[in-house]
RNA sequence: GGUCCGUUCAUCUAGGGGUUAGGAUACAAGGUUUUCAUCCUUGACACAGGGGUUCGAUUCCCCUACGGACUACCA
């Protein structure tokens, strides 16, 4: 049974998507693309506290900039539309009506005061199942232990209810992993979960269910926090007949705080200094900015296969994946089990692996906007050059202006650090015979640039280093940058006697 | 507390009954670059601990430790 694969990534709007989702919806992507298959986008909204508005925008846009296209879902539609739980609320009912009816569920009327009673004297006790369970349903309000017409009054009455899952007693649930392979659980240590809220929603445990069978999901691929639920799940499917057609799982590795011990949060990048998210997200309520990737100045495939490699292996040596390579190469067999601490500075060096192989016209537009946003206007021709010179050196486009602002700009300080380990009482007097030097050069050129330094240290008996050093001082502020004729010949003679002129007059 | 999952260099990881336990990032040293960065070479750094099974265990099993997730009318 050959069935065509189809995924989905199923996250809440509840703020956000932090970097662990997006690295979800990657590997369902992933899987998809690797078997021909489907993947979708199907928005879990049936918590309607915590909604966040913006926050579904969010997740399309992020998934949008990462490359990370659903086939199907919300924002796109398809034949299993809508994709937004909240739009699908009618469906979900009668499947915890059928359990019921099948003896699979019951309804439950206990207040929050009366389950809170009941989990502080079951965390008080030294019961190994603390929750609501097999083991106390007997002694609670629910249609377990009302009677019949009570039952019909209330619900008559319009009483708030839940819908339970009845739990059996001592059975053994196996369950796959994909990644983990045998999981095996006995019910007696879990709870009659709610499925159905008092409010007329479903909860993630029955809609999500639901929804997969429906759309026809044949692999659900999700984080391991969703383990221990797994086994409920299973019974979900089995209770409502759809074992048969019942999708594979796999969980994936949580993603760790860089120091420490813990799941990643947004506390970490701000503490740490680096993103969590995938885009800038702007909290609607506090209206507090955290910044993303994107504003951050990572590409969105260096983004993407870092992502990827935290928690997945090709199994050979290659790192540098496009997201197609990462699409034919990927398996959940090379899924890692263990959770990933999240490495900032491998992140920067793929950036910078990416940078490096972008082509210099397009680095130069990236460029262009941010030397426009300085108000400097400069020939592009030239400032592909100074692309081609500088992009080895950065990780990042916009550090280009630290590496390169000398190629359009005289310097306006001096590196002290540099000033008083070169330039000694000497040079003041050689570096204006170098200027004189330098103003002879024709044509000027790198070449007789570098001829006639040397010719002029040669002459004086100069030394080298020194002269080098204090004319690159001079003409880029610092002891830094590409090679130094080169330098000379981008920015022109004038230019270079200026700045010496400058530098004359300024150091010291 | 209970349930479940996990544990190879600082970090991401490969491997897997007999290996000099491999790669990458970061780090250190040297070379190249008359600067810095790149690049090249080299270096240091790991199988959590204890029991088994076995001729042999880092690999399989058990226990312990440690870490994590879950334990809501949240997902």
């Amino acid at each position: 049974m050959n069935k065509q694969v189809r995924v989905r990534f199923a996250p809440s709007p509840t703020g956000p998507l932090h970097i662990g989702g997006v690295r979800t919806a990657l590997y369902n992507y992933l899987f998809a693309k690797k078997h021909g298959g489907d993947f979708l986008l199907r928005i879990e909204d049936t918590d309607q506290g915590r909604f966040v508005p913006g926050a579904e925008q969010y997740i399309i846009d992020s998934l949008k900039w990462a490359g990370i296209m659903p086939d199907e879902g919300v924002g796109i539609g398809g034949p299993h539309a809508p994709y937004r739980q909240s739009e699908r609320k009618e469906i979900y009912r009668q499947y915890a009506e059928q359990l019921i009816e099948d003896g699979y569920a019951y309804y439950a009327f206990d207040t929050s005061e009366e389950l809170e009673k009941l989990r502080k004297e079951l965390e008080g006790s030294k019961a190994s199942n603390t929750s609501y369970s097999s083991h106390v349903r007997g002694r609670m309000r629910n249609s377990l232990t009302l009677p019949t017409e009570e039952v019909a009054t209330r619900m008559a009455a319009g009483d708030p209810f839940v819908i339970r899952l009845k739990m059996p007693e001592n059975e053994l649930v196996k369950a796959n992993d994909m990644v983990r392979e045998r999981i095996e659980v006995n019910t007696s240590t879990l709870d009659d979960k709610v499925l159905f809220k008092s409010d007329g929603f479903p909860t993630y445990h029955l809609a999500n269910v639901v929804d997969d069978h429906f759309m026809e999901i044949t692999h659900v691929i999700r984080g391991e926090e969703w383990l221990p639920s797994l086994p409920l799940h299973v019974l979900l499917y089995r209770y409502l007949g759809w074992e048969d057609t019942m999708p594979e799982f796999a969980h994936l590795p949580l993603l760790l705080k860089p120091d420490g011990k813990g799941k990643l949060s947004k506390r970490d990048g701000d503490r740490l200094g680096f993103p969590v998210f995938p885009l800038q997200w702007k909290d609607p309520a506090s209206g507090e900015l955290s910044t993303g990737y994107r504003e951050s100045g990572y590409f969105p495939e260096a983004f993407i296969n870092m992502l990827a490699f935290l928690g997945w292996n090709p199994g050979t040596e290659q790192e540098i994946f496009s997201v197609d390579d990462l699409a034919e190469h990927f398996s959940i067999e090379h899924v890692h089990k263990a959770g990933a601490k999240f490495d900032f500075e491998k992140a920067k060096w793929f950036n910078h692996q990416y940078l490096i192989r972008r082509n210099n016209e397009e680095l130069a537009y990236e460029f262009e906007k941010i030397l426009q946003s300085k108000g400097i206007t400069v020939n592009f021709e030239y400032l592909v050059t100074v692309v081609a010179l500088v992009k080895e050196r950065v990780n990042f486009v916009q550090e280009m202006w630290q590496q390169a602002s000398f190629f359009f700009i005289a310097p306006e300080s001096y590196d002290a650090e540099v000033v008083k380990k070169r330039w000694k009482d000497n040079i003041p007097s050689l570096i204006a015979d170098v200027k004189g030097v330098i103003r002879k050069i024709e044509p000027f050129t790198a070449e007789s640039f570098k001829d006639s330094v040397h010719h002029f240290v040669e002459e004086k008996q100069a030394n080298m280093g020194s002269i080098m050093n204090t004319l690159r001082l001079s003409l880029v502020g610092g002891s830094f940058g590409p090679d130094l004729p080169v330098i000379a010949e981008m920015l022109g003679k004038e230019e270079v006697i200026s700045r010496i002129e400058k530098a004359l007059a300024t150091i010291k």
